[in-house]
DNA sequence: TTTTTATGTTAATCTTTGGTTAATAAATTT
DNA sequence: AAATTTATTAACCAAAGATTAACATAAAAA
């Protein structure tokens, strides 16, 4: 856990200096912003493994730096603090994308540990290596930038984001367990009832698409996930 | 997250039902025993991921059960509740093998996040036991983790989660005792009269699949177990 | 041997998970 | 602003899996 780079933007000094001050006697590496715009232009410039964003900060508030950073890196874990507590904020938040949301003051044991326990996830997940974008499906041929599938004397298929992340998820894993977890909590940046049936629906439309290659399937794993057999 | 299995000792019954309750609704099974006899009676019983402690109970104190629960076991969680904040306490419990210390009334929030923290630590410490996944049990070949299990010249055997985690704990004890107990803690998280049963189903499942091959059994050792025989 | 306890087997029931359709909402393009 | 595409939600049914009850049989103990 040593030396993990953390990226603080709080625009109290006081709290700020305390917060990194404990943050640095527990090893981690932690380079402290005053606002949003500091904050954007230190993340650009580094590489960090988390972020904790203050959520009011004057000219740019958190949930604005955090899409700014999203859009930027899809992997970062972000901690928002906040003292405010309404429902609705930590909501806005969890769309924004971050991991974790922490009431301002908070007990500093808790923030070290929801810390360590979101880079140990990081560390523990599979990482699928994001830049590949071109896969061979059995007799298809799928560009997952340009988001169509080809299939040889056939027009090419338009994939919406959805279905050609999926896909893409599926293919990554091929012939191997694509864990249903992980396409809703990367694709869907949520895992519940409703966007689990929602994945469902992907996956129908994925199936009708590959039909055309009677050796290529998705096979589901009762309470797994899925898998993408190509058979050769 | 959902239905790990805490097992809270704590005499005052107020605080005891309200706690649970608390746990209850964050998705955690809770069983709750009003003092240490009693905790400790239930604990053999089942099989929990975490133990919550009252330190100061009539009878036999939270350090005394600590002691006699990590004999039985040297792994599972154990967290202190307190109403003292004395550091000799402390220490005295972190000497007893706890892994966590809380004063008594605490923000029930730091609880759930200090739960969460452990049980997912622990998590990822058990990983190097779950890597291993092939296995060659005499003519077949078994992925525990796609959950089939391949025979020469035969389509592959689909298997549930329970078949499949039944079959590979015999194999990890080829030609061995697999205790009964072993496979109910583990698996069915739970040592009863039922679950006992519903095991006794599982294997008669298994017993067919493996069929196909006349070179591999499993037996019953009476009142222990069982054991996968391989003949070569 | 008789009695008790443990195991084996089948089938009914209950629970959870997955698949599909269609309506609606949201986003994007024209 | 209208049309089109994409995404979500709800309802419902089907499939898979797990448990339980009932009863049969085998092993151990009394």
């Amino acid at each position: 856990m040593e030396g993990k780079k953390i990226l603080l933007v709080e625009d109290d000094p006081n709290f700020g200096a305390v917060l990194k001050d404990y943050l640095m006697i527990n090893d981690f590496d932690v380079t402290l912003a005053k606002n949003g715009m500091e904050g954007f232009e230190k993340f650009k410039k580094d590489t960090f493994d988390l972020c904790i964003l203050d959520v009011m900060m004057p000219y740019k508030d958190g949930y604005t730096l955090a899409r700014e950073i999203r859009e930027k890196n899809l992997e970062v874990p972000i901690i928002f603090l906040t003292a405010k507590t309404l429902k609705e904020d930590v909501l806005k938040g969890y769309k924004v994308g971050a991991d974790d949301y922490l009431n301002k003051p908070f007990d500093s044991e808790v923030l070290l540990m929801k810390i360590k326990a979101i880079i140990q996830r990081k560390a523990s997940e599979v990482r699928p290596d994001t830049t590949k974008f071109e896969f061979e499906i059995g007799k298809f041929h799928l560009n997952s930038k340009l988001r169509f599938l080809t299939f040889p004397g056939q027009e090419p298929i338009k994939l919406s984001p959805k279905e050609c992340e999926l896909l893409k998820m599926l293919a990554l894993h091929e012939n191997d367990l694509m864990p249903r977890e992980l396409a809703l909590t990367k694709i869907w940046r949520d895992d519940n009832y409703f966007t689990s049936r929602s994945m469902d629906v992907y996956i129908a439309k994925l199936r009708k698409f590959l039909k055309l290659d009677e050796n290529v399937e998705i096979l589901n794993i009762h309470g797994e996930g899925f898998r993408l057999v190509i058979k050769k």
